[in-house]
DNA sequence: AAGAATGTTACATG
DNA sequence: ACATGTAACATTCT
């Protein structure tokens, strides 16, 4: 569910909410699969008594740093979501981790569908080592885009979903910049002219940004939606152009939206904005 | 009640 | 080797 706004609205809402510096008294997990690379048992033992020295995102990934250079890094896949509470409530039959604060806080690991993975780690650069640049990083440009684009002939949706190729896009920010950049899903990756990629550039860093400024994009009201750790939504919805708009008007040319299956996800495009060449 | 859902990955096929 | 398709994970919502 989370891309790459969302997670780090979490991170900074984590921050914001002072889960650093704190320590972890002990862990409890419910839903033993969570945990990714090593044992329940381990998992716990290795926790618990660390201090939580840093907190930031790579990807869609968050990654705690612990004392003792330790890392527990986090993927939230659909729906995980961080919730934080104190330690007397009453706890959802959908969190399947809590990590009990020394400051009488559980911060809980709320997941319904239970595809979201822990893992703990010495170094996190081995388990992030497959991603590809961040895209609101400095050192990505233009044309650093276009070099990778022609380093492939793939269909440009499923490549921007690749986060081995750009980390961080998911299926609602990858509909958005598309159709801000005028691009057709379809399109293949090294056929784009220079004012296409130069367009695509800006419109995927535009969308993000608008993410981030929102707090992310919150759907609906549902258990598997995108809510931040103090329990709220974030407000991007009501600035998508595409996503999840089927039928209704193009912003630009009033053109119906469509919708299409593209490597196996639903895809949102305006067909008089959007039309492959 | 069938189908879809903000993600990733292992495996199969072309 | 590379591009693409399928299934699996598990549950809720429409």
């Amino acid at each position: 569910m989370p891309e790459l706004p969302e997670v780090q609205t979490i991170v900074d809402d984590l921050q914001a909410a002072g889960v650093m510096r704190r320590g972890i008294m002990r862990a409890r997990v419910f839903w033993p699969n969570t945990i990714a690379n090593v044992t329940v048992k381990q998992f716990c033992r290795q926790v618990a008594g660390r201090k939580i020295l840093s907190l930031s995102r790579r990807g869609k990934y968050i990654v705690f740093r612990l004392s003792g250079s330790l890392s527990l890094v986090v993927h939230l896949r659909m729906t995980g979501r961080f919730q934080l509470m104190p330690s007397d409530a009453e706890l959802c039959c959908h969190v399947q981790i809590m990590l009990l604060l020394d400051d009488k806080r559980v911060l809980a690991f709320h997941d319904t569908r239970k595809f979201g993975r822990m893992y703990l780690v010495s170094d996190p650069l081995d388990l992030l080592a497959h991603l590809g640049p961040e895209p609101l990083d400095n050192t990505f440009t233009a044309g650093h885009l276009a070099r990778m684009l022609t380093a492939h002939r793939r269909q440009i949706k499923p490549l921007l979903m690749d986060q081995s190729f750009i980390a961080g896009l998911g299926n609602i920010y990858v509909d958005e910049a598309l159709w801000d950049a005028r691009i057709h899903p379809l399109r293949r990756s090294d056929m784009l002219n220079d004012e296409e990629v130069r367009a695509l550039y800006r419109a995927i860093r535009r969308v993000l940004r608008s993410g981030l400024k929102y707090k992310g994009t919150s759907l609906g009201e549902g258990q598997g939606n995108f809510q931040s750790p103090v329990l709220e939504h974030g407000n991007n919805a009501q600035y998508l152009k595409v996503y999840q708009r089927t039928g209704e008007p193009c912003n630009r040319c009033q053109a119906r939206i469509i919708k299409l299956i593209v490597g196996q996800r639903s895809t949102h495009i305006c067909p008089s904005c959007q039309v492959l060449k």
